[in-house]
DNA sequence: TGAAAATTGTCACAGATTGTAACATCAATC
DNA sequence: GATTGATGTTACAATCTGTGACAATTTTCA
């Protein structure tokens, strides 16, 4: 019902029955946000899957609930839910709900500091800037990055400490469906690696989980004022 | 009762009758989190337990109580619980503060903005860091560990003085369902020694526990602001 | 448009990491 | 102290990753 609601509506639909098949549509699609109804089959229950997608990643999330139960409730949003909608709901409200989490969720931080709207990232020094599509090194020098490194720098160093997959990398900077081996990624992590590690700045930024994919481990440090 | 249903949810449960019970349990299981009914046997009073549980570690704990007493709360509370639960009470209410309290637990300090609230983990001079993934000895010189040393190492440092099995490092290190002799454990455990117990650092961070798995046994010194 | 330049995809090989297995050690038990 | 079983260690094989060379493709610009 949600999911012909949903495509009518405009939206690219994942639906899934359990827990393994979010995170394998997790991987594979570029979801935008998870709706999990908290009784799930496969024994998995809802609540651990929050936490588990909360512990990677800041994925918006909205619970479905068979009853407006006020411990289900202060629970899912205490475990990192964005939302709680009880059953039965209407259509529309789910809708409303969705845009207002989606819009919460992107309008992170605008960021309006010494009425500046920077919103550029900072780790170890570096500088990166989303809108100008520019990397800036410690001492001050651009360092010239293609669009394709630039893209992957940018997804993996807006959430350090998380781990991408190829595949995941893959969607996230190209289309959703793009087709080409994951050894792609691999060798545009080398040629990134090869910029921004460069013999003045020896730190790895950028680490291999042998089996998974790769990490940002750079300190980013938020907004600087 | 309880013992059943949680372990219908997939808990691994272990049952005990009083304190030394329980004292035997956490040196023999891998115990996430305790749940103390305030009534025992044994002339062992559970507000005592709980104060003894909190002079040596972190472990959770939920305390249930016979009745709703607001000095048994805020003595429960005070004395270390993270919870407190009044029967007569909903397996599935016990079952949600179970989980909102291992997730308050394990959470990380979300994100820490201002570049601020690092998570390392310190233990004999050593420095764990889980966002750079970076081990750094004593005297200040990186060491180098592969991913599957790191994994393991984090996941045990974060716990000093806890048994882990080799099944649950397994588990905690790679996917769940992940399907390898245990000794493949025994071959990292061997290899990560080599390398944090080498001559310079004679101490033996990790011991084995024959019949069981492995314990890390550095002097965790937490929160280092 | 067409050539030059830049970027990306592909592949091969080197190197690193991990799984496996054999054997050496060690601990518990009788 | 001999036996039995568990753990430590190591070598080697299997697998995964890094990277350079070059081809294919896209972009730039005359």
């Amino acid at each position: 019902m949600l999911t012909r609601y949903f495509e009518n509506e405009g939206y690219q639909v994942s639906a899934v029955a359990d827990g393994q098949g979010m995170r394998d549509a997790l991987q594979r699609d570029a979801i935008d946000i998870v709706l999990l109804d908290l009784i799930l089959g496969g024994g998995e229950d809802g609540l651990m899957l929050v936490r588990e997608v909360r512990t990677s990643s800041d994925m918006p999330i909205i619970m479905l609930s068979g009853r407006d139960d006020v411990v289900d409730r202060i629970v899912g949003l205490e475990m990192g839910a964005d939302d709680y909608i009880a059953k039965p709901f209407h259509l529309r409200e789910v809708l409303a709900r969705l845009h207002s989490v989606l819009r919460r969720h992107h309008a992170q931080p605008p960021q309006a500091i010494d009425g500046e709207g920077e919103d550029v990232i900072r780790f170890n020094g570096w500088l990166l800037n989303p809108r100008e599509r520019r990397l800036v090194a410690p001492e001050g020098t651009e360092v010239a990055l293609t669009t394709g490194e630039f893209d992957i720098l940018l997804v993996m160093a807006k959430h350090p400490g998380r781990v991408f997959s190829r595949d995941r990398l893959m969607n996230l900077t190209r289309g959703r469906h793009y087709e080409a081996p994951d050894r792609v990624i691999d060798a545009q992590i080398s040629r990134l690696r090869k910029k921004i590690e460069a013999g003045k700045h020896p730190a790895s930024l950028i680490k291999s989980v042998r089996g998974v994919g790769y990490v940002f481990t750079g300190q980013a440090s938020e907004r600087a004022s």
